[in-house]
DNA sequence: CTAGTAATCCATGGTTTTGTGGAATACCAA
DNA sequence: TTGGTATTCCACAAAACCATGGATTACTAG
């Protein structure tokens, strides 16, 4: 084997990491294993995919080394298979944003920014990570993760309350009134917290959304806090 | 248009970014391209790929938004659209060195590692970066260049030293036979300085390898020299 | 041991990449 | 204009990938 085939064959090894990138069905399970582990069949729901074709995709994450697996019972939890997964992702998520002039106006139409009384409404101002951190501490906002019952179990930012999305209308009742709430969910991409908060404003509250979300707040190695199952 | 088809949409076009990345030749070529920016045909060359496949990749690359061109006269010069593309690229290699285990040893196979007295013979050590800046401004060693002229052209570590590896063994005479030579090449995983050290240690002088290259060098923001064509 | 559940394996058609020659385009130099 | 060169576009066959349905495996609960 000469030279050449030697580089290309490390470089195809290489390359089974950007071809499991390479789908977006793909990159929608990673998104949701950065949220923390799940069984197939509930990656196949959220996703949206039927369960063998979940699997099949799963598999190629796993080919790929991105995923890793835990077998409890008759289920298999699958899980990413590092920190460095979670970066990548949002790595690629960040350079095609950069790069790819599609992709904004694409998430404007995912996340409803282009029907104003929809989704953000009118005041669709965001706060950051140390806007957050001070006014928490100070006492001066509430907290809420808008994101399934599940990814809030597995990690959350400290201190916050979980109402998801289904159930925020109905529940509105446990938040304290005068309180701004400042809502958040998976990531900068995530539809949740800007639907939340427009929920929140037609309820007549204050309320707007961390401009980023669980994904990038373990990335900056902020603390979170987990809790065991209900 | 749902949610589900919008969110897919979205994911489909950071697929995009993850498919430009899932090929091993066009891996290379964004190897080529994190050196310093290239036309076509010098591209295919360096790639062992024919003008119209490397054309049909780096087109490939274009759509994806990962490279950008220049047109100068009747050349086109292709070159990674960011700083980001570059550090994607090495994430990716990160990724796949430290969870799939096939790379290890075919970056061992490519790197002669495994022939003892081809490659880098008996003495394998390398420094780091911050070994290179002390020992560099103490004077104590030579700091080597042995990728091709264009390379270290367009940039290089400040103070180094230009001898592409091809011409290496006819050129021993320019390096001072008491010093310690430091090589270094493109990046962690090129060829070019290992055989530099072989051939180095041949001719009976202390030579090791950077750890890495130039790459890792820019990614790291240290300071970079240029030079024009001669 | 049997029934039931979760997930993977296998076979299949439909679509998308890949590599490659040959034609077309864009530019330069007289 | 007329060549000449660098690159891209086009067409096509081989290979790889995708989604999906049915069979199979691995495990749990009686």
């Amino acid at each position: 084997m000469g030279d050449r085939e030697k580089k290309s064959a490390l470089f195809d090894e290489f390359a089974r990491v950007g071809k499991a990138l390479g789908s977006g069905k793909r990159l929608e399970l990673v998104d949701l294993l950065a949220q923390g582990e799940r069984t197939v069949e509930s990656l196949a729901n959220a996703a949206g995919l039927g369960v063998t074709t979940a699997s099949a995709h799963l598999q190629t994450l796993k080919h790929a080394g991105l995923v890793s697996t835990r077998r409890e019972g008759t289920r298999i939890h699958y899980r990413l298979a590092g920190d460095d997964i979670a970066r990548l992702f949002n790595l690629v998520r960040a350079v095609a944003q950069t790069h790819l002039s599609d992709v904004e106006s694409k998430r404007i139409a995912y996340l409803g920014l282009d029907e104003p009384d929809a989704g953000g409404g009118e005041a669709r101002e965001e706060i950051s990570r140390e806007d957050l951190l001070a006014r928490a501490t100070a006492g001066t906002i509430t907290v809420l993760d808008v994101r399934p019952r599940q990814e809030y179990q597995a990690a959350h930012i400290p201190g916050a309350l979980s109402i998801p999305l289904e159930e925020l209308s109905d529940r509105l009742g446990e938040l304290a009134p005068d309180r701004e709430v400042v809502a958040y969910c998976r990531g900068a991409y995530c539809v949740l917290s800007y639907e939340a908060v427009g929920v929140l404003h037609r309820s007549g509250r204050r309320a707007t959304r961390l401009n980023e979300g669980m994904l990038e707040w373990r990335l900056a190695n902020l603390p979170t806090a987990a809790e065991a199952a209900a």
